[in-house]
DNA sequence: TTGTACGCGTTATCAG
DNA sequence: CTGATAACGCGTACAA
């Protein structure tokens, strides 16, 4: 059925060796013999059968990548960007959705590993152990979050951070509260911790840390009532999601946005720019996420030494929309509170 | 490195067909054996060679996804059917973006191809003629469009356009716009011809198509001028990311949604939930369209004999939420436009 | 019931 | 520069 090596051989008038040579090392046949295995392999239409490739070279050409949910744009966008770089890199992309599930994380990997020359795990649930038992079964690329010293692609949070405190405080804003993602995610430690920081380091600001939330709408709408009563005049979010459900409770309650209360988000999602009131979010390169959690990924494979890179962070950037805007009397948000 | 079924044999004190039979078919070996070979796999932790297994089988145990855009919600969503029914099935899945370029879409799956046992093409941008030609080289299951007789999951158009303008009539509009998708997209050639004929069916409706817009909310921004000049006081969108084009044109010119104008999409993208107002949209199951599609194409490759379901129409569910309202009077809109 | 032998399509090695 | 041969790991006739 398919053309194989074989076939090209017969039609060229050469040894399948010199078949594999032609396509794969090109300058170590003779020109003449060359266009001849060329122009038969076109002529048959011949694509080498990648199976046997592997089996030979314990290469596949593949990559896998698994995220907790497709569904959520961040990962939406990241897994955009993965499948981007790989394709430009001549590597096809084996994707996987854990359901925000760290026993299916594990075994996706597993599964998975067998098909690959590495996988690139994004925002993963498991924990260190766990992580670092998989890193040593397969080339192990980690998107925002660290472990151990797994290779790893992370977002410069605390420059986000401050970012977003800046803008806040520029606003007239001396009050800040966060409303912070999963205690188990170790990105909102990193967040959470920021904000902390920012708050110690100046002296007219006090930051409100309100604790955990599910990083969803659902969240938002939870955390939006903590924020009214906390008094703050202004709320950052773990990431865009739990913002919109911030903006959904305050819309409920009455409360202005900007007037009464700012929201910033994080992670800049593309549907942030498309709500109303815009969104104010601090800006993560998603799609160039996943680019570079590719490009890591492939200097590993291609080069066993321990390259110069085992670690790259991204820059933010904060995007400013309609969600912010200047601290007026708070004289009205009291009394909602 | 890699434990191989040579190794199981060894430990287990038989042969290499043994292992591969009792993993492969256990009723075909002696009880005792067969206890031994699985107990001795188990315990050196073996996994078949999948790359030397599909050599010799012929086929690979991975099916293949070719979307236009991760990045947009609507193909994010059958992603994560495609890629939930696949594991279930103990299938892998391949991705690829085509970016929206027809040109790459054939070669996605050209590249694909023998890699995996069948393919689904999400929303294809090819012509009828390259996906005939696609469907000669592989196994190939369509959604979202048919092309000759090519499998193919497709959304009930018709039913979906039937509710939504029974829901407008019955809030009192008598004036309905379409607001369509690229020309060359078979899902809106579909729903304009069903918009048509409702207004046929309809003696006291008329409607309106305002033309093919960008599929994306800058068509919908291009699209809100001229609903509001045809006079008519609710528009139906081809998908909710035009739809919210539209209302942010609206709030650009000062049209109140619905008091002025209603506002129904199509999709019901997960976000559409979001947005303010929220998106009364023709509800199609996203998730459950990748899960059919690759029911549809295990069907096929398990079952060489043409299945009896060559075509799956899904069924739609109008969603609505406060984007549509009753029609009031419509002389503040006369004056805007 | 189990083992032997062969072949899947490719690349690597080595002799020529 | 080229060709014969072995090997990758597995499944499957066929023989025992």
């Amino acid at each position: 059925m398919a053309v194989s090596a074989r076939d090209v051989a017969r039609v060229a008038g050469v040894s399948v060796s010199t078949v594999s040579r032609a396509l794969a090392r090109p300058h170590e046949v003779a020109p003449a013999t060359r266009v001849k295995v060329l122009e038969a392999a076109r002529g048959l239409g011949y694509t080498p059968n990648l199976a046997a490739r592997s089996l030979i070279t314990g290469r596949t050409g593949n990559i896998g990548l698994v995220v907790p949910d497709l569904e959520n744009p961040f990962f939406a966008s990241v897994t955009k960007g993965v499948q981007s770089r790989a394709r430009t890199a001549g590597y096809a992309v084996f994707i996987a959705d854990s359901d925000e599930d760290p026993t299916q994380e594990a075994e996706l990997v597993r599964n998975l590993a067998k098909q690959v020359d590495g996988m690139v795990l994004c925002s993963p649930r498991a924990t260190d152990a766990v992580l670092a038992e998989l890193a040593r079964e397969c080339v192990l690329v980690l998107v925002n979050r660290e472990s151990g010293d797994i290779p790893t692609v992370t977002i410069d949070n605390h420059e986000g951070t401050r970012q977003a405190v800046a803008h806040l405080l520029a606003l007239g804003h001396r009050r800040i509260a966060y409303a912070g993602g999963p205690t188990t995610s170790w990105s909102n430690r990193q967040r959470a911790a920021a904000v902390e920081a920012q708050g110690a380091l100046h002296g007219d600001l006090e930051v409100v840390n309100l604790g955990s939330f599910q990083p969803y709408v659902s969240g938002g709408i939870a955390a939006g009532d903590l924020v009214l009563a906390s008094g703050a005049t202004a709320v950052i979010a773990y990431n865009d999601l739990l913002a919109f459900g911030l903006l959904e409770r305050f819309r409920q309650r009455g409360v202005r946005v900007p007037d009464d209360v700012s929201v910033v988000g994080t992670d800049n999602i593309p549907v942030s720019a498309l709500t109303s009131p815009g969104l104010t979010s601090v800006g993560i390169p998603l799609v160039n996420t996943g680019r570079a959690g590719v490009d890591m990924l492939l200097h590993l494979v291609r080069d066993p030494s321990t390259p110069p890179t085992h670690h790259h962070d991204l820059t933010v950037q904060l995007v400013v929309r309609a969600s912010t805007g200047p601290h007026g009397g708070d004289v009205a948000l009291r009394q909602l509170a």
